[in-house]
DNA sequence: ACGAATATGTACCGAGCGGTACAGATGTCG
DNA sequence: CGACATCTGTACCGCTCGGTACATATTCGT
């Protein structure tokens, strides 16, 4: 795998691997969430001492950003799946189920962006707040728009308030990641999403319900 | 009003009202969550020294649990309302619609206890977690004692599992509190709700649906 | 009036935070 | 070989945090 860091050609090599530091200083940041987790912290799980993490990641915040992408490049890459299922609710069920399994691991519960919002209370965590919050903000409208297509598509009745389904959707994942954080299991959560699909509110009763 | 605070018969009397300064932690505590509330911020809202604090409270924590305990008696009293309603229905539609009502605050956004939670990532905070995440699972457990009871009165179907619907109702009311912080408007949150109660999952086709 | 008890304000403590200055080590160029 | 550029480790910076020592002020019981 090429590294997606910019490696200068000249001067002393890095002695330890980016990506693998990157993946160490995720693992922290999910457990902890953005402030929680502390320079100190990071470097011991990364192998690496603070000035060579300033070197290669420029700043806290960076390295953030930096593992928040790796973390929907390679623990979220459910949710695309889930918008490109034929109908809404099939869409739904995918993105709830795999939802509970990525955030059930006990060794890392909960979801890194949930973990990390309401912990950036003081003003130096401002941007990071607003970057998670605009992360969230683009998912729940990437939802309304594929519930738009599904009215198109005939499998979600015509006066469905799409806004207000997709605010349900993310209410309902946003609640259960910060129930995985409480230490709810993969079954328990398994059962909320049955209830929820039990409930499926908007369905025609002439489209299929898998 | 008499105080909930022993105070003592000698000694040199307090300067400032201890439900005043109780009320406006509470309200510190509210929008910054536990850890981001430090005590300048706190004795400046309170109009009181840092000794006096100390003094009055003990110090941070207990403060923040006397806080708890006020915005449960004050602004939680829907919960034991919407617990007493007649049908499991109007039990969930009004613990949701007035937490719909009580979280919309844009002075006060979100939930007191949502977003503390999360905020407690260091060691010092466990406590406070702990304590958090039981009240949680007591308010949990009335909801699912009260399901248990809708399904001898008739008003939800025998084979309902209780436990994944009260965690439902939880996740859900959480995560509409979650979003409540990032800014989600009262009519936002009112369209969760009634997205969620089109969609009640375990109606009995013979009971009354409000 | 006097001691006991509590409240108040100033001024401070040690610890942890994110971040960095600086010097030495290690590499690619001419 | 240098000149230059980058990485690495030690040791430190200023800042904020929660919490407190201490002297002073104000009330009670006797």
């Amino acid at each position: 795998m090429k590294s997606s860091f910019a490696s200068a050609v000249v001067g002393r090599p890095r002695e330890f691997c980016t990506e693998n530091a990157l993946a160490a200083a995720l693992k922290v940041f999910w457990r902890k969430g953005y402030e929680a987790a502390s320079l100190s912290d990071l470097t011991e799980a990364m192998g690496i001492t603070r000035p060579s993490l300033y070197c290669a990641f420029g700043n806290k915040e960076e390295l953030f950003k930096k593992a928040l992408d790796l973390y929907e490049r390679e623990k979220l890459v459910f949710i695309d799946q889930a918008l490109a299922k034929p109908t809404a609710y099939e869409t739904v069920e995918f993105l709830l189920m795999k939802g509970a399994d990525a955030h059930a691991d006990p060794e890392n519960p909960g979801c890194m962006g949930v973990n990390s919002v309401l912990t950036c209370g003081g003003i130096a965590s401002e941007s990071v707040r607003q970057e998670l919050t605009a992360r969230r903000f683009g998912l729940e409208t990437k939802l309304r728009e594929r519930f738009e297509r599904a009215k198109v598509d005939g499998d979600i009745r015509k006066d469905t308030d799409t806004d207000a389904l997709a605010s349900y959707v993310m209410a309902l994942a946003q609640g259960m990641a910060l129930q995985a954080s409480s230490g709810m299991d993969l079954a328990g959560m398994r059962g909320v999403v049955k209830m929820a699909l039990q409930g499926w509110p908007c369905g025609c009763p002439d489209a299929k319900v898998a």
